[in-house]
RNA sequence: AUUGCUGGCCGCCUUAUCGCUGUGAAGCUUGCUUCAUGGAGGAAAGUCCGGACAACACAGAGCACCACACUUCCUAACGGGAAGACAGUGAAGGAGAACAAGUUCCCUUCACCGCUAGACAGUGCCACAGAAAAUAAACCGCCAUUUGGCAACGUGUUUGCUAGGGGUAAGGGUGAAAAGGGGGGCCCUCCUUUGUGAGGGAUAGCCUCACUUCGGUGGGGCAAAGUAAGAGCCCACCGGGCCGUUGGUGACAAGGGUCGCAUGGUAAACCUUGUGGGUUGCAAGGCCAAAUAGGUUUCGUUGUUUUACAUUGGGUUGCUCGCUCAAUUCUUCGGAUGCGAAACGGGUAGGCUGCUAGAGCUCAGUGGUGACGCUGAGCCCAGAUAAAUGAUAAGGACCCUAUAUCGAGCUUGCUCUGGUUUAGGGGACAGAAUCCGGCUUAUAGGCCAGUAAUUUUU
RNA sequence: GGCCUCGUAGUUCAAUGGAUAGAAUAGGAGUUUCCUAAACUCUAGAUACAGGUUCGAUUCCUGUCGAGGCUA
């Protein structure tokens, strides 16, 4: 398939430019895009067209964890699980010709995961998008 | 050695892989790659104080408002710290006249602790209880010099009962507090002006000498106390007020004289006195600046309008609006408005700066009881911004629990201040956001010093 | 980042510094009723935590903890 031209682009990394930031470019996320719940996240996302990558926004509210040093563990962990995970969900995700131009991971649960259950939710992502979109198109 | 208290220090380490981020260098595809080198704390927290820095304001003084409040020192400054003073609480010891006891009070030592100016500048409050609660006060009692009534026989300047008035703070009970504290007010003689009289003695107390375990003990000397009743009256002592003296930089202490000395507590009640405080905060402030809308100026365009949607006067109506009638003024090279273009300035998103070399850190010497200061040498040690400093794996050290075994003890199958093995579990509190100095709060575990108690050994 | 306000029964609110902290409602028990509701009677239940000032603290002061709000 001809994403796989451009595969070795798709490496561990996660640079700024594949990050989510600007009060305009969030509110357009959370304004047009769908949501799923997928336990422990509440997960935005939007299309876009293709050769694009997604650029991802991780969030933990304050109202659920009030110490900023569990607010900060968590999204390390959370970066980190995204990171070592992302080249198979873009390439599963292209293969099945779904392109997301933004993704927002919302901590939703009271509980402080382990890294080795973030891991297992990362592998359970791309098949939930698929789900989603064709609940959405029916 | 264990446990407790106080103070100080540390707060996992190593390797590999994959990532994030600052700085420097090199390369080119000018925003990426490669290499090198940095990357959370003792509280980064709470935002409770104090500063630096920045913008704005500002002749000077007073009032108001807010904060602070023993003294001296440290400090850039502080509501912080150090050393002291004084008060309070607790413990131990001592004194505590005349039988014992030793509460309160007093003295000494040690520990802890204090938002510790002023309560004779003024105002307010002090519930309940209690007679009385702050200009003191008479409920039950007690007293007899007074007045009235009744009774008695001893017929009186009589005695008893009772009522009113007067005096009195010993006793009673209340309360957080009852007017500074705890004691004493004894014996004898004389006089007539029967008195706060004179004299003598005793005791407390004071002075002095010797000894001392510094707490006292012993010797000598001087030496208190008015009254019908009662003691808040009198006497001396401690404490207190006022005025000198001495010591101390000072808070204050010691001691002398004088005043019998009713006048409490509360200022974390109002208040008074003294000292200090301009306001706002790095999202301060400075610079660059897209898109869209709008502003100003200029140019272009016959798009629209310019005898009425203008002005003035009259009528209608109580008045206004409205309606209606009449008059006046201007002109196409002009005005108003629309459209298009350009420029200018403000300014949003966004970006850059402020931004980290500092009241800095380490070491050595030195002054000071100490907080801390001074001198010299060396060092550079986070700067993120939807917010970096991480994740995984392996190994090691540490702690806890259980098991097995060795050792020790004896009650001989149990115990442990011990050593080793195996298995399982644990690693706290917590994340820089302009920067410093403090305070407060959270904190698994470990180390050091001082101190108290207990046990063992010498 | 900066600033302000408030914590009282399960809930909503009272209470000059003065004694057993009050009321409504919810809860429990009982009376009434064939049963339930309503009504009536009785009952248990609280000053966020710690320290201080005071004879005495819900109230005054200080510090923690928690909740809510304002500002850019």
């Amino acid at each position: 398939m001809e994403f796989s031209a451009s595969k070795t682009n798709i490496d561990a990394s996660f640079p700024e430019k594949e990050r989510l930031k600007g009060k305009a470019e969030i509110s357009e996320l959370f304004e047009k895009g769908s949501f799923f719940y997928l336990k422990p996240f509440k997960i935005y996302f939007l299309e876009g067209s293709q050769n694009e990558f997604p650029r991802v926004l991780i969030s933990v509210p304050k109202s659920r964890f009030s110490r900023a040093s569990e607010r900060n563990l968590l999204k390390r962990r959370i970066r980190e699980s995204y990171r070592l995970s992302k080249a198979s969900i873009i390439d599963r995700l292209s293969s099945n010709g779904i392109n997301l131009k933004k993704i927002g991971f919302v901590y939703v649960e009271d509980r402080l995961f382990s890294f080795a259950y973030l891991m297992k939710t990362m592998a359970d992502f791309s098949g939930s998008v698929k789900r989603s979109i064709k609940k959405r198109n029916a």
